[in-house]
DNA sequence: GTCTATACGCGGATAGAC
DNA sequence: GTCTATCCGCGTATAGAC
Protein backbone atom coordinates (compact mmCIF):
# COMPACT_ATOMS: atom_id res chain seq x y z
CA UNK A 1 0.00 0.00 0.00
CA UNK A 2 2.78 2.43 1.09
CA UNK A 3 3.21 4.70 -2.59
CA UNK A 4 5.88 6.44 -1.76
CA UNK A 5 5.92 10.10 -3.78
CA UNK A 6 8.67 11.87 -4.13
CA UNK A 7 8.28 15.39 -2.97
CA UNK A 8 9.88 18.58 -3.46
CA UNK A 9 12.56 19.89 -0.47
CA UNK A 10 10.54 22.84 -0.02
CA UNK A 11 7.26 21.07 0.50
CA UNK A 12 5.60 23.63 -2.10
CA UNK A 13 3.83 20.61 -4.43
CA UNK A 14 4.98 17.19 -5.36
CA UNK A 15 3.25 16.25 -8.92
CA UNK A 16 3.11 19.02 -11.47
CA UNK A 17 6.05 20.61 -13.21
CA UNK A 18 8.66 21.98 -10.42
CA UNK A 19 8.36 26.24 -10.23
CA UNK A 20 10.77 28.80 -11.14
CA UNK A 21 11.44 31.53 -9.10
CA UNK A 22 9.38 33.89 -10.79
CA UNK A 23 6.42 31.55 -10.49
CA UNK A 24 6.95 30.69 -6.99
CA UNK A 25 6.34 34.80 -6.39
CA UNK A 26 3.73 34.49 -8.65
CA UNK A 27 1.78 31.29 -6.83
CA UNK A 28 2.67 33.16 -3.26
CA UNK A 29 1.26 36.34 -3.95
CA UNK A 30 -1.86 34.91 -5.50
CA UNK A 31 -2.49 32.69 -2.79
CA UNK A 32 -2.42 35.96 -0.41
CA UNK A 33 -4.62 37.56 -3.00
CA UNK A 34 -7.23 34.82 -3.13
CA UNK A 35 -7.47 35.02 0.49
CA UNK A 36 -8.29 38.07 0.93
CA UNK A 37 -10.89 39.01 -1.69
CA UNK A 38 -11.68 35.67 -3.51
CA UNK A 39 -10.29 34.13 -6.45
CA UNK A 40 -12.89 36.28 -9.39
CA UNK A 41 -11.81 39.42 -7.15
CA UNK A 42 -8.33 39.41 -8.03
CA UNK A 43 -6.72 40.86 -10.49
CA UNK A 44 -3.66 40.18 -13.04
CA UNK A 45 -3.01 43.56 -12.10
CA UNK A 46 -2.97 43.77 -8.18
CA UNK A 47 -0.85 40.24 -8.48
CA UNK A 48 1.31 42.40 -10.54
CA UNK A 49 1.82 45.42 -8.59
CA UNK A 50 1.98 42.74 -4.95
CA UNK A 51 5.26 41.62 -6.81
CA UNK A 52 6.22 44.99 -7.98
CA UNK A 53 6.67 43.94 -12.12
CA UNK A 54 3.77 45.30 -14.70
CA UNK A 55 0.86 42.54 -15.90
CA UNK A 56 2.63 41.45 -18.67
CA UNK A 57 5.80 40.28 -16.38
CA UNK A 58 2.79 38.29 -15.04
CA UNK A 59 1.44 36.88 -18.26
CA UNK A 60 5.17 35.64 -19.44
CA UNK A 61 5.02 33.31 -16.83
CA UNK A 62 1.52 32.00 -16.60
CA UNK A 63 -0.42 32.59 -20.44
CA UNK A 64 -3.75 32.54 -18.61
CA UNK A 65 -5.33 33.61 -15.19
CA UNK A 66 -6.85 30.12 -14.97
CA UNK A 67 -3.01 28.58 -14.80
CA UNK A 68 -2.50 30.90 -11.90
CA UNK A 69 -5.51 29.76 -10.21
CA UNK A 70 -4.46 25.63 -11.20
CA UNK A 71 -1.16 26.34 -10.06
CA UNK A 72 -2.13 28.01 -6.40
CA UNK A 73 -4.83 25.39 -6.20
CA UNK A 74 -2.28 22.32 -6.76
CA UNK A 75 -0.17 24.01 -4.18
CA UNK A 76 -3.03 23.99 -1.19
CA UNK A 77 -3.92 20.16 -2.77
CA UNK A 78 -0.15 19.41 -1.96
CA UNK A 79 -0.81 19.84 1.36
CA UNK A 80 -3.63 17.20 1.67
CA UNK A 81 -1.33 14.49 -0.34
CA UNK A 82 1.05 14.87 2.52
CA UNK A 83 -1.77 14.26 5.23
CA UNK A 84 -2.48 11.19 3.00
CA UNK A 85 1.31 9.74 2.93
CA UNK A 86 1.33 10.36 6.37
CA UNK A 87 -2.16 8.40 7.32
CA UNK A 88 -1.09 5.90 4.57
CA UNK A 89 1.74 4.47 7.11
CA UNK A 90 -0.72 3.41 9.57
CA UNK A 91 -0.71 -0.07 9.86
CA UNK A 92 -4.33 -0.92 9.34
CA UNK A 93 -7.29 0.24 7.46
CA UNK A 94 -9.09 1.97 10.72
CA UNK A 95 -6.30 3.46 12.07
CA UNK A 96 -5.48 4.87 8.20
CA UNK A 97 -9.21 6.58 8.19
CA UNK A 98 -8.90 7.84 11.70
CA UNK A 99 -4.90 9.33 10.54
CA UNK A 100 -6.52 10.73 7.71
CA UNK A 101 -9.66 12.43 8.93
CA UNK A 102 -7.90 13.91 12.11
CA UNK A 103 -5.54 15.27 9.03
CA UNK A 104 -7.77 16.48 7.11
CA UNK A 105 -9.88 18.26 10.16
CA UNK A 106 -6.71 19.91 11.09
CA UNK A 107 -5.83 20.83 7.33
CA UNK A 108 -8.86 22.53 7.14
CA UNK A 109 -9.11 24.26 10.64
CA UNK A 110 -5.95 25.72 10.30
CA UNK A 111 -6.42 27.36 6.33
CA UNK A 112 -9.97 27.64 7.33
CA UNK A 113 -9.42 31.67 5.42
CA UNK A 114 -7.29 30.53 2.84
CA UNK A 115 -8.03 27.05 1.43
CA UNK A 116 -11.79 26.86 1.25
CA UNK A 117 -11.91 29.96 0.07
CA UNK A 118 -9.54 29.09 -3.34
CA UNK A 119 -10.96 25.37 -3.13
CA UNK A 120 -14.58 26.32 -2.66
CA UNK A 121 -15.04 28.70 -6.05
CA UNK A 122 -17.09 27.20 -8.63
CA UNK A 123 -14.49 28.16 -11.17
CA UNK A 124 -11.92 26.58 -9.20
CA UNK A 125 -13.78 23.68 -9.03
CA UNK A 126 -14.35 23.17 -12.80
CA UNK A 127 -10.73 23.72 -13.59
CA UNK A 128 -9.66 21.13 -11.26
CA UNK A 129 -12.51 18.64 -12.18
CA UNK A 130 -10.38 18.62 -15.76
CA UNK A 131 -6.88 18.31 -14.06
CA UNK A 132 -5.57 15.10 -14.30
CA UNK A 133 -3.25 15.81 -11.04
CA UNK A 134 -5.77 17.03 -8.65
CA UNK A 135 -8.47 14.01 -9.71
CA UNK A 136 -5.49 11.32 -8.62
CA UNK A 137 -5.37 13.17 -5.08
CA UNK A 138 -9.02 13.20 -5.03
CA UNK A 139 -9.18 9.38 -5.83
CA UNK A 140 -6.73 8.54 -3.52
CA UNK A 141 -8.67 10.53 -0.48
CA UNK A 142 -12.20 8.83 -1.63
CA UNK A 143 -10.02 5.52 -1.87
CA UNK A 144 -8.72 5.67 1.97
CA UNK A 145 -11.97 7.01 3.43
CA UNK A 146 -14.53 4.61 1.57
CA UNK A 147 -12.22 1.53 1.15
CA UNK A 148 -12.87 -0.52 -2.34
CA UNK A 149 -16.70 0.23 -1.32
CA UNK A 150 -18.63 1.30 -4.41
CA UNK A 151 -22.39 1.80 -3.46
CA UNK A 152 -24.25 5.26 -3.60
CA UNK A 153 -24.56 4.82 0.12
CA UNK A 154 -20.47 4.96 0.21
CA UNK A 155 -20.42 8.06 -2.38
CA UNK A 156 -23.04 10.06 -0.87
CA UNK A 157 -21.95 9.28 2.88
CA UNK A 158 -17.58 10.63 1.77
CA UNK A 159 -19.76 13.94 -0.61
CA UNK A 160 -21.21 14.27 2.56
CA UNK A 161 -18.22 14.16 4.93
CA UNK A 162 -16.10 16.05 2.59
CA UNK A 163 -18.32 18.72 2.12
CA UNK A 164 -18.96 19.12 5.77
CA UNK A 165 -15.97 19.50 6.58
CA UNK A 166 -14.90 21.69 4.26
CA UNK A 167 -18.03 23.93 4.18
CA UNK A 168 -18.50 24.04 8.09
CA UNK A 169 -15.00 25.83 8.72
CA UNK A 170 -15.94 29.09 6.59
CA UNK A 171 -19.81 28.83 7.62
CA UNK A 172 -20.90 32.19 9.08
CA UNK A 173 -21.81 29.69 12.04
CA UNK A 174 -18.75 29.12 13.46
CA UNK A 175 -16.98 32.31 12.43
CA UNK A 176 -16.87 33.20 15.91
CA UNK A 177 -15.46 30.33 17.37
CA UNK A 178 -11.35 29.77 17.75
CA UNK A 179 -9.30 27.31 15.95
CA UNK A 180 -9.23 25.05 18.84
CA UNK A 181 -12.68 24.45 19.37
CA UNK A 182 -13.90 24.26 16.21
CA UNK A 183 -11.43 21.67 15.35
CA UNK A 184 -12.30 19.24 18.54
CA UNK A 185 -16.36 19.18 17.83
CA UNK A 186 -15.26 19.05 14.18
CA UNK A 187 -13.31 16.26 14.56
CA UNK A 188 -15.60 14.64 17.01
CA UNK A 189 -18.95 15.12 14.77
CA UNK A 190 -16.89 13.89 11.73
CA UNK A 191 -15.66 10.89 13.23
CA UNK A 192 -19.37 9.76 14.37
CA UNK A 193 -20.64 10.42 10.83
CA UNK A 194 -18.18 8.21 9.24
CA UNK A 195 -18.66 5.73 11.77
CA UNK A 196 -22.41 5.68 11.34
CA UNK A 197 -23.44 2.32 10.12
CA UNK A 198 -26.79 1.06 7.89
CA UNK A 199 -29.75 1.60 10.27
CA UNK A 200 -30.48 -2.06 10.73
CA UNK A 201 -28.03 -3.13 13.51
CA UNK A 202 -28.11 0.14 15.57
CA UNK A 203 -25.25 1.01 17.97
CA UNK A 204 -24.56 -2.81 18.54
CA UNK A 205 -21.50 -4.28 18.77
CA UNK A 206 -21.14 -6.84 16.19
CA UNK A 207 -19.22 -9.54 17.29
CA UNK A 208 -17.77 -10.77 14.04
CA UNK A 209 -16.72 -8.59 11.14
CA UNK A 210 -19.46 -8.45 8.30
CA UNK A 211 -18.92 -10.36 4.85
CA UNK A 212 -17.52 -7.46 2.56
CA UNK A 213 -21.44 -6.85 0.83
CA UNK A 214 -19.69 -5.58 -2.31
CA UNK B 1 -43.62 33.44 13.80
CA UNK B 2 -45.25 31.89 11.02
CA UNK B 3 -45.71 35.20 8.48
CA UNK B 4 -47.78 34.03 5.54
CA UNK B 5 -46.33 36.25 3.01
CA UNK B 6 -47.82 36.80 -0.36
CA UNK B 7 -46.51 35.26 -2.88
CA UNK B 8 -46.53 36.09 -6.44
CA UNK B 9 -48.50 34.08 -9.41
CA UNK B 10 -44.88 32.44 -10.35
CA UNK B 11 -44.26 31.87 -6.81
CA UNK B 12 -41.28 34.04 -7.55
CA UNK B 13 -40.21 35.67 -4.51
CA UNK B 14 -41.55 36.81 -1.03
CA UNK B 15 -40.05 39.33 0.87
CA UNK B 16 -37.98 42.25 -1.22
CA UNK B 17 -39.70 44.52 -3.23
CA UNK B 18 -41.90 42.80 -5.75
CA UNK B 19 -40.53 42.60 -9.23
CA UNK B 20 -41.78 44.73 -11.74
CA UNK B 21 -41.82 42.48 -15.76
CA UNK B 22 -38.72 43.69 -16.97
CA UNK B 23 -37.13 42.66 -13.40
CA UNK B 24 -38.64 39.29 -13.60
CA UNK B 25 -37.28 38.69 -17.21
CA UNK B 26 -33.91 39.50 -15.95
CA UNK B 27 -34.24 37.50 -12.70
CA UNK B 28 -35.15 34.34 -14.97
CA UNK B 29 -32.63 34.50 -17.28
CA UNK B 30 -29.76 35.61 -14.68
CA UNK B 31 -31.05 32.21 -12.94
CA UNK B 32 -30.55 30.06 -15.83
CA UNK B 33 -27.29 31.51 -16.66
CA UNK B 34 -26.23 31.83 -13.56
CA UNK B 35 -26.77 28.29 -13.66
CA UNK B 36 -24.94 27.15 -16.58
CA UNK B 37 -22.07 29.56 -16.36
CA UNK B 38 -21.63 30.13 -12.91
CA UNK B 39 -22.25 33.64 -11.59
CA UNK B 40 -18.62 35.08 -12.30
CA UNK B 41 -19.03 33.80 -15.85
CA UNK B 42 -22.32 35.07 -16.77
CA UNK B 43 -22.25 39.10 -17.75
CA UNK B 44 -25.00 41.79 -18.57
CA UNK B 45 -24.52 41.28 -21.99
CA UNK B 46 -25.07 37.68 -22.13
CA UNK B 47 -28.71 38.45 -20.01
CA UNK B 48 -29.59 41.38 -22.12
CA UNK B 49 -28.85 39.27 -25.06
CA UNK B 50 -31.27 36.06 -23.82
CA UNK B 51 -34.19 38.75 -23.41
CA UNK B 52 -33.22 40.84 -26.27
CA UNK B 53 -32.63 44.18 -25.31
CA UNK B 54 -29.16 45.81 -24.76
CA UNK B 55 -27.36 45.78 -21.85
CA UNK B 56 -28.07 49.32 -21.02
CA UNK B 57 -32.16 48.31 -20.38
CA UNK B 58 -30.59 45.56 -18.23
CA UNK B 59 -28.61 48.41 -16.26
CA UNK B 60 -31.87 50.64 -16.18
CA UNK B 61 -33.51 47.90 -14.07
CA UNK B 62 -30.39 46.94 -11.64
CA UNK B 63 -28.11 49.47 -11.32
CA UNK B 64 -25.66 46.94 -10.65
CA UNK B 65 -24.48 43.17 -11.47
CA UNK B 66 -24.51 42.77 -7.86
CA UNK B 67 -28.04 43.78 -7.15
CA UNK B 68 -29.11 41.82 -10.09
CA UNK B 69 -26.81 38.57 -7.90
CA UNK B 70 -28.94 39.12 -5.02
CA UNK B 71 -32.62 39.34 -6.59
CA UNK B 72 -31.63 35.75 -8.13
CA UNK B 73 -30.76 34.60 -4.92
CA UNK B 74 -33.01 35.90 -2.57
CA UNK B 75 -36.06 34.11 -5.46
CA UNK B 76 -34.44 30.72 -4.62
CA UNK B 77 -33.96 31.39 -1.09
CA UNK B 78 -38.01 32.31 -1.14
CA UNK B 79 -37.93 28.21 -1.63
CA UNK B 80 -36.38 27.46 1.46
CA UNK B 81 -38.67 29.95 3.13
CA UNK B 82 -41.46 28.24 1.95
CA UNK B 83 -39.79 24.66 3.13
CA UNK B 84 -40.43 26.38 6.86
CA UNK B 85 -43.51 27.57 6.50
CA UNK B 86 -44.83 24.21 5.71
CA UNK B 87 -42.76 22.24 8.57
CA UNK B 88 -43.28 25.14 11.14
CA UNK B 89 -47.13 24.01 10.78
CA UNK B 90 -46.49 20.58 12.46
CA UNK B 91 -47.44 19.83 15.87
CA UNK B 92 -44.42 19.34 17.74
CA UNK B 93 -40.92 20.11 17.40
CA UNK B 94 -39.27 16.71 16.43
CA UNK B 95 -41.79 16.61 13.62
CA UNK B 96 -40.73 20.08 12.90
CA UNK B 97 -37.40 19.23 12.50
CA UNK B 98 -38.25 16.09 10.50
CA UNK B 99 -40.51 17.76 8.11
CA UNK B 100 -37.72 20.82 7.95
CA UNK B 101 -34.89 18.41 7.37
CA UNK B 102 -37.10 16.52 4.46
CA UNK B 103 -37.79 19.78 2.87
CA UNK B 104 -34.17 21.05 2.29
CA UNK B 105 -32.96 17.53 1.12
CA UNK B 106 -35.98 17.89 -1.09
CA UNK B 107 -35.03 21.42 -2.44
CA UNK B 108 -31.64 20.34 -2.63
CA UNK B 109 -32.08 17.32 -5.10
CA UNK B 110 -34.25 18.94 -6.94
CA UNK B 111 -32.16 22.34 -7.93
CA UNK B 112 -29.02 20.53 -7.64
CA UNK B 113 -27.65 22.42 -10.82
CA UNK B 114 -29.08 25.71 -9.50
CA UNK B 115 -29.40 26.79 -6.01
CA UNK B 116 -25.56 25.33 -5.12
CA UNK B 117 -24.16 26.92 -8.01
CA UNK B 118 -25.27 30.18 -7.19
CA UNK B 119 -25.39 30.33 -3.50
CA UNK B 120 -22.53 28.18 -3.11
CA UNK B 121 -20.66 30.42 -5.20
CA UNK B 122 -18.21 32.79 -2.63
CA UNK B 123 -19.04 36.38 -3.93
CA UNK B 124 -23.14 35.57 -3.47
CA UNK B 125 -22.26 34.49 -0.08
CA UNK B 126 -20.36 37.67 0.76
CA UNK B 127 -23.32 39.60 -0.72
CA UNK B 128 -26.14 37.89 0.62
CA UNK B 129 -23.91 37.95 4.43
CA UNK B 130 -25.04 41.39 4.20
CA UNK B 131 -28.63 40.80 3.12
CA UNK B 132 -30.77 41.63 5.72
CA UNK B 133 -34.05 39.34 4.18
CA UNK B 134 -31.35 36.47 3.87
CA UNK B 135 -30.18 36.68 7.54
CA UNK B 136 -34.08 36.11 8.70
CA UNK B 137 -34.34 33.44 6.72
CA UNK B 138 -30.59 31.63 7.54
CA UNK B 139 -31.61 32.50 11.44
CA UNK B 140 -35.15 31.11 11.12
CA UNK B 141 -33.20 28.03 9.59
CA UNK B 142 -30.90 27.25 12.57
CA UNK B 143 -33.53 28.10 15.10
CA UNK B 144 -35.73 25.39 13.56
CA UNK B 145 -32.45 23.07 13.68
CA UNK B 146 -31.09 23.38 16.42
CA UNK B 147 -33.92 24.77 19.34
CA UNK B 148 -32.63 27.17 21.47
CA UNK B 149 -29.22 25.24 21.88
CA UNK B 150 -25.98 27.78 21.55
CA UNK B 151 -23.55 26.01 22.28
CA UNK B 152 -20.67 25.54 20.47
CA UNK B 153 -21.36 21.82 19.21
CA UNK B 154 -24.85 22.90 18.29
CA UNK B 155 -22.92 25.59 15.81
CA UNK B 156 -20.63 23.27 14.10
CA UNK B 157 -23.68 20.63 13.89
CA UNK B 158 -25.73 23.22 12.30
CA UNK B 159 -22.72 24.03 9.88
CA UNK B 160 -22.24 20.95 9.47
CA UNK B 161 -25.48 19.82 8.24
CA UNK B 162 -26.35 22.81 5.98
CA UNK B 163 -22.54 22.54 4.32
CA UNK B 164 -23.30 18.95 4.00
CA UNK B 165 -26.72 18.55 2.22
CA UNK B 166 -25.93 22.18 0.12
CA UNK B 167 -22.25 20.16 -0.81
CA UNK B 168 -23.31 16.99 -1.33
CA UNK B 169 -25.75 17.63 -4.28
CA UNK B 170 -23.05 18.93 -6.53
CA UNK B 171 -20.22 17.04 -5.28
CA UNK B 172 -18.08 15.02 -8.31
CA UNK B 173 -18.54 12.04 -6.16
CA UNK B 174 -22.49 11.95 -6.57
CA UNK B 175 -23.14 13.52 -10.10
CA UNK B 176 -23.96 10.26 -11.57
CA UNK B 177 -26.51 9.16 -9.24
CA UNK B 178 -30.11 10.01 -10.00
CA UNK B 179 -32.21 12.36 -7.97
CA UNK B 180 -34.34 9.98 -6.45
CA UNK B 181 -31.40 7.99 -4.92
CA UNK B 182 -29.49 10.49 -4.00
CA UNK B 183 -32.32 11.93 -2.13
CA UNK B 184 -32.84 8.88 0.02
CA UNK B 185 -29.49 8.77 1.00
CA UNK B 186 -28.89 12.19 1.41
CA UNK B 187 -32.37 11.86 3.97
CA UNK B 188 -31.08 8.97 5.72
CA UNK B 189 -27.57 10.36 6.43
CA UNK B 190 -28.63 13.82 7.34
CA UNK B 191 -31.17 12.50 9.60
CA UNK B 192 -28.99 9.80 11.47
CA UNK B 193 -26.38 12.84 11.69
CA UNK B 194 -28.95 15.24 13.03
CA UNK B 195 -29.64 12.49 15.72
CA UNK B 196 -25.89 11.97 16.86
CA UNK B 197 -25.86 13.03 20.37
CA UNK B 198 -22.68 13.95 22.57
CA UNK B 199 -20.99 11.19 23.65
CA UNK B 200 -20.44 11.10 27.50
CA UNK B 201 -17.10 11.68 29.96
CA UNK B 202 -14.79 12.61 27.10
CA UNK B 203 -13.53 16.15 28.42
CA UNK B 204 -10.87 17.46 27.39
CA UNK B 205 -10.28 20.91 28.39
CA UNK B 206 -8.60 23.58 25.39
CA UNK B 207 -7.81 25.61 28.66
CA UNK B 208 -6.60 28.58 26.41
CA UNK B 209 -9.02 31.13 26.16
CA UNK B 210 -8.00 33.12 22.91
CA UNK B 211 -10.01 36.06 21.82
CA UNK B 212 -11.56 34.85 18.70
CA UNK B 213 -11.93 38.44 17.05
CA UNK B 214 -11.30 38.35 13.16
C1' DG C 1 -42.01 52.54 -17.23
C1' DT C 2 -39.14 50.69 -20.63
C1' DC C 3 -35.87 51.13 -23.68
C1' DT C 4 -31.49 53.00 -27.03
C1' DA C 5 -27.10 55.29 -28.09
C1' DT C 6 -22.87 56.25 -26.58
C1' DA C 7 -18.86 56.49 -23.74
C1' DC C 8 -15.32 55.67 -19.90
C1' DG C 9 -12.15 52.79 -17.31
C1' DC C 10 -10.57 48.26 -16.10
C1' DG C 11 -9.61 43.38 -16.89
C1' DG C 12 -7.69 39.52 -19.53
C1' DA C 13 -5.06 38.58 -23.51
C1' DT C 14 -1.46 39.18 -27.35
C1' DA C 15 2.63 40.77 -30.22
C1' DG C 16 6.96 42.31 -30.39
C1' DA C 17 11.11 45.29 -28.59
C1' DC C 18 14.79 45.36 -25.16
C1' DG D 1 12.47 37.78 -18.17
C1' DT D 2 10.59 41.94 -18.39
C1' DC D 3 8.87 45.72 -20.78
C1' DT D 4 5.50 48.97 -24.00
C1' DA D 5 1.73 49.14 -26.78
C1' DT D 6 -2.55 47.50 -28.20
C1' DC D 7 -6.98 44.82 -28.56
C1' DC D 8 -11.59 43.64 -27.12
C1' DG D 9 -15.18 42.59 -23.76
C1' DC D 10 -17.11 43.77 -19.32
C1' DG D 11 -19.35 46.55 -15.62
C1' DT D 12 -20.66 51.14 -15.02
C1' DA D 13 -22.72 55.46 -16.22
C1' DT D 14 -25.52 59.32 -18.47
C1' DA D 15 -28.79 61.49 -21.58
C1' DG D 16 -32.63 61.06 -23.88
C1' DA D 17 -36.47 58.53 -27.08
C1' DC D 18 -41.20 56.38 -26.89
Amino acid sequence: MGRVTALSAGGEQSRSAPLTAAQTRIVNAALELFARHGVGGTSLQMIADRIGVTKAAVYHQYRTKDEIVLAAAEAEVARLDTVMDAAEAESNRARVRAALLRGIVDLAVERRRTTSTILGDPVVAQLLAHDAGFRQVTDRLYRLLMGDEASSDAYVRAAMLTAAISGAVMHPLVVGLDDDTLREQLLNLARRFLELREPRARRKRPATRRAAKR
